[in-house]
DNA sequence: GATATAATTAATAAAAATTATTATTTAGGA
DNA sequence: TCCTAAATAATAATTTTTATTAATTATATC
């Protein structure tokens, strides 16, 4: 089994369920996804997954700060592993979402920011070379 | 009425109703507000006013580039009249969205980014002043 | 390895959010 | 003022998300 995932679940304190192992190996292969990409994924898996069981197991994964959402415009929004500080590329036409490393990316100059920064979330918008290739849209 | 807003809907193309001008007013006052906050304050101005109008209309008030949603993790979407870019800062605690100016706030350096940029927006979470203090949730 | 127990799950129902339909009204041009 | 396409209110339908519950299961303890 995915031991990268069962050992991260425990070190998270959340009980090691196929179906979790299932949720996040999928979101592992995928990336990036919404609930229903993270579901349609696992049921090749796990045929018997509920719907329920990924929404409740979505909010507890992001809770324990094993996933992070991605909120997007115009968009359900996406869950990914959390990893590194990153930034998105996230096209218009197909909705495609990339990563970016945000190191040298841009600078962020908050001497005088007064608030307690958490996390910092740059969202690029734009077209994405595919899409700028065909010139058409949804792929 | 609100000349700015009967203008901007005239400008863009769009018929200058009592609804939608209602729904700019109510955006204008709150700053960013989602469906449910616009729909609730426009309806002190128009109490026969339909939800699924404050759906369209917002549909196409954003076609129209005459708002911006504005995507936040664990919260519904927001929605701001369409101005100068900036940056928000965004509550962890209260969910309060703040806007802060991009200038001087930090520097994009794109220059190996293949990606035709539309937009950039930098989404700051952290923890507000008024949470800071008060040290605890929800106001 | 067997047992106890609290957590998790599947199935389902319920609730909340969003979109579609339709008859009526209305904004804006002729 | 009149015409007409667009917009609206009311409502239904659909989609999305959450709650409930009985059955199952992961894991701690023996
Ligand atoms: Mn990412
Ligand atoms: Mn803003
Ligand atoms: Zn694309
Ligand atoms: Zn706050």
């Amino acid at each position: 089994m995915q031991m990268q995932v069962v050992n991260s679940l425990k070190a998270h304190g959340l009980k090691v369920t196929p179906q979790r192992v299932t949720i996040l190996s999928a979101i592992e292969k995928k990336g990036h996804a919404n609930i229903d990409e993270i579901y349609k994924e696992a049921k090749t898996t796990n045929p018997t997954m509920s719907l329920a069981t990924v929404y409740k197991n979505i909010t507890s994964l992001i809770e324990t700060k094993l996933l992070k959402e991605v909120a997007i415009n115009n968009q359900k929004s996406k869950y990914e592993l959390s990893k590194e500080p990153h930034s998105h590329l996230i096209c218009k036409e197909c909705g495609s979402l990339e990563d970016i490393d945000s190191n040298n990316l841009f600078t962020l100059n908050n001497d005088k920011i007064d608030f307690d920064i958490e996390e910092v979330e740059l969202n690029i918008y734009g077209v994405c070379n595919k899409c700028k290739d065909k010139g058409t849209s949804k792929n």
